[in-house]
DNA sequence: CAACTAGGGTACTTTTCGTACCGTATTCGC
DNA sequence: GCGAATACGGTACGAAAAGTACCCTAGTTG
């Protein structure tokens, strides 16, 4: 009845989103019904569909309004920059954020226009900071120069995810991190260039 | 009204799993739904539920039917084995098989009791035949002995795993796979028993 | 000020899981 | 063999939740 000040476009997605976004981090995206997050913006479904065309298009919105890029590690020693990426990978996945995320990249289920959204977080831009952190490394001779490729680079990172996944921990000892860091990644990238395994004939 | 030879026990359960044998492989996971698999069975849900909690552990006992061992491979070189172990990764997580495994991972979200059902074929034990591959290897001289270790032996069965997980891709192209022995997996497993990477005091 | 667009309210359809009852066939203990 | 316990079959139901459809109304736009 009286001054309703209906809000409209930029203001009544923003309102969504944040909903989405405290929905999401109290409930999780199963939690995450349209329902619940029409109500806790003050408005209704309609006005979500509009803008998203399903639920997980809208979880992902606000997953991005979640995430947020962590600093750099430069100590300089690789083995030490290495660990350091991993444990902030092994935070990341473990806090309930990194929960969202899988379940996110679940209900994507191979879907390429949904992951091309999530790969920001968890792809191709995570080998950004390794490439980098190699690159310094092979300055310092620490590593060989071939090695600064995307998949060689991001070997370690691949492993502790695989530790969530196939292991369902909520969290990687760092016992693991140390061991992905020295029995593999380490000798992996400081290998001098011997002959690289070309197939014979 | 004439007889009607009801099933009990053993058969009637041979006769669920049958069918939800047929559904998964006809309809995936997404379409393994209780009623239908009854419906096939020609039974009721109350037959399905006294056996199994609930439909991924149905779907799961399904999945464990249709599992069968590979044969593993023996080329008498350390790259072509990983090569065909690749290769036969590769083409089971491509078959419809390998979605109906993801989408199960994806529906146990982590539920260890439910994850340690599918390790076996996805996990650890996939772990034996690149531990038994990998020392043929080393007793050659191929690779170093202490490579001979569950996270270094399954590295490359690991990286291809990433690409799925994060590609989406239905299949992973050969060059992929040679890419992750060449670049990766030989190099790691043949070095030479040099300073493996010990912390610096 | 009139026409158009976008929000709000609400109800509904659909799908599917999981549960509850109730009568009956089969098996098991005696 | 015979009665009691158990397991099946049929059916119906409750509970979510996604997505859709209308209709009315508040703002915007020209």
């Amino acid at each position: 009845m009286a001054g309703q000040t209906r809000r409209r476009g930029a203001a009544l997605e923003e309102a969504i989103l944040q909903a989405a976004v405290a929905e999401l981090t109290e409930s999780g995206f199963a939690g995450l019904t349209m329902d619940k997050v029409a109500a806790r913006a003050g408005t209704n479904k309609n006005a979500i569909y509009r803008r998203w065309p399903n639920r997980l298009a809208l979880g992902i919105a606000a997953y991005k309004q979640l995430a947020t890029a962590v600093p750099l590690p430069d100590t300089g020693e690789l083995r030490g920059d290495a660990l350091e990426l991993l444990r902030q990978a092994n935070r990341h996945w473990s806090s309930p954020l990194g929960a969202i995320l899988r379940d996110l990249l679940v209900a994507a289920g191979g879907a390429t226009e949904f992951l091309a959204q999530l790969q920001d977080q968890s792809g191709d831009a995570a080998a950004a900071p390794w490439l980098t952190v190699l690159g310094r490394a092979v300055a310092r001779g620490e590593a060989a120069p071939e090695v600064l490729h995307p998949r060689v680079a991001t070997v370690a990172v691949v492993l502790l995810r695989n530790e969530f996944v196939v292991r369902g921990v909520p969290s990687a000892p760092d016992d693991v991190l140390v061991e992905i860091v020295d029995e593999v990644y380490l000798p992996l990238v400081r290998r001098r260039g011997e002959d690289a395994g070309q197939a014979p004939g």
